[in-house]
DNA sequence: CGTCTCCTTGAATTAGATCAATATGTGTGG
DNA sequence: CCACACATATTGATCTAATTCAAGGAGACG
């Protein structure tokens, strides 16, 4: 059903992450003790943006990792307010539900690349292997943190300081934000609007914080400024 | 440090949860399993309400089970504003950390009887038992999925859906909610003023949907206006 | 029976949302 | 290469939900 847009391709693992993603990577553990430990369930499987990976209440057979790219996560409301949990970048896991139901649906962010795998086999080598658990549960728990803090954000921060959280925490080692996704993804996520997000950006490079070399590309000028922000 | 305050008791296990504590356990897994496995570190301890359990940057050593009562983790903004990430009732595991250091600080809401577990000792049971494993990363999940479902409250929803979907959460089986903690924890689990949560459930109770007892007993007169409220 | 803490209520303010254009790309076909 | 269409982004004007500021009540407790 979800997968039907994706295409299966025989190689692709060898294109590492791109640049765009490598922030988002970089926030996530070395997941090599799992290539090894759980065979995949099918040929890595390729996704255009804003194609579906999987829908809310899907059976949660298969979960993915991202090998490149970007997806979202994301909740509906019924009158359509959509709320993304988060972003997911290369060596990322997505999809894995302890119950047999998807609680989210995920989405491709940009040209994505993932690996499916079968939860059954899993959960049989979870209970096995004590190595492989610990590394679950570390994972589960480094998710849990992320989402703790992106409640505090949620909670509690202004728009400037939303903004300036997301703007650091996609920020590579030489201040430039290389953002995979739209403005609407971003004000979703933050919990804002479209215009906030604009008008808040604009902000910044009014003060000179940031410079936006384009809308998807972003040179933070005064790192310093935006850390204080969110201090 | 953050224990000092606290009263070792030499049993207590006994005192099953209370009704107030009820519904937060009604959410939790059942522990059984870890009772047998691992083997506290110390007689169970009590703590009074608003006592520090352990403060944000501690070494991590310790964690707890609540035995008994309400716990509230937290964090605080350099300013003072507080986000209240969770309260945890009879069952519930607090203070459990993958790296050494506490990520929130948590405090008693009500008495509470805690025992505390040594972390130490659960890495390398984790490690040797699957099962147990298994179980932590359950549980990890679980802890993860109500992290989520509270971003998208605090995201996307109105102060009328936070505090309809609060109340619902929190009621028996009786449609009776006894609240644990006091407004102005509310208002920081929801990301709202103590002022608007206020005068939101007093709008409840004029539109009929609730009935105030008191403050802290609240009774749900019409349980389906609030599951449309947060539809 | 006063004192304290917690809760509620009212009035004024504001951050962010909403509504409504306008601009800036970006790809397409002539 | 230009002109058009369409997506996405920005900007402006207004509105509103929730906050802030400021009193009052209502229990609880010594």
């Amino acid at each position: 059903m979800s997968i039907q847009s994706a295409i299966a391709i025989d190689q692709g693992f060898n294109a590492r992450t791109t640049s765009r993603a490598a922030p988002l990577m970089a926030q996530t553990a070395p997941t090599s003790a799992w290539d090894d430990a759980l065979a995949p369930a099918r040929p890595a499987v390729q996704f255009a943006p804003d194609s579906p990976i999987y829908d809310e209440g899907d059976d949660a057979r298969t979960f993915y990792k991202v090998v490149s790219g970007v997806v979202r996560t994301c909740k509906l409301l019924s009158d359509g307010r959509r709320q993304i949990d988060a972003f997911h970048g290369a060596g990322d896991i997505v999809g894995l539900e302890i119950d047999g139901v998807h609680r989210m649906y995920a989405e491709a962010v940009s040209n994505c690349v993932l690996v499916p795998y079968r939860r059954q086999g899993l959960e049989a080598m979870v209970a096995a292997d004590g190595q492989l658990a610990q590394q679950f549960f570390s994972y589960a728990m480094r998710r849990l943190a992320r989402a703790q803090d992106h409640s505090l954000l949620l909670g509690r921060c202004t728009a400037i300081q939303r903004v300036a959280a997301f703007l650091l925490d996609h920020a590579d080692e030489r201040d430039i934000v290389e953002l995979a996704m739209a403005r609407q993804d971003i004000a979703d996520y933050l919990g804002l609007t479209i215009e906030t997000v604009s008008r808040t950006i604009t902000q910044f490079e009014r003060d000179g914080v940031v410079e936006m070399l384009n809308a998807r590309r972003i040179r933070l000028e005064d790192r310093e400024a935006l850390e204080d922000l969110i201090a």
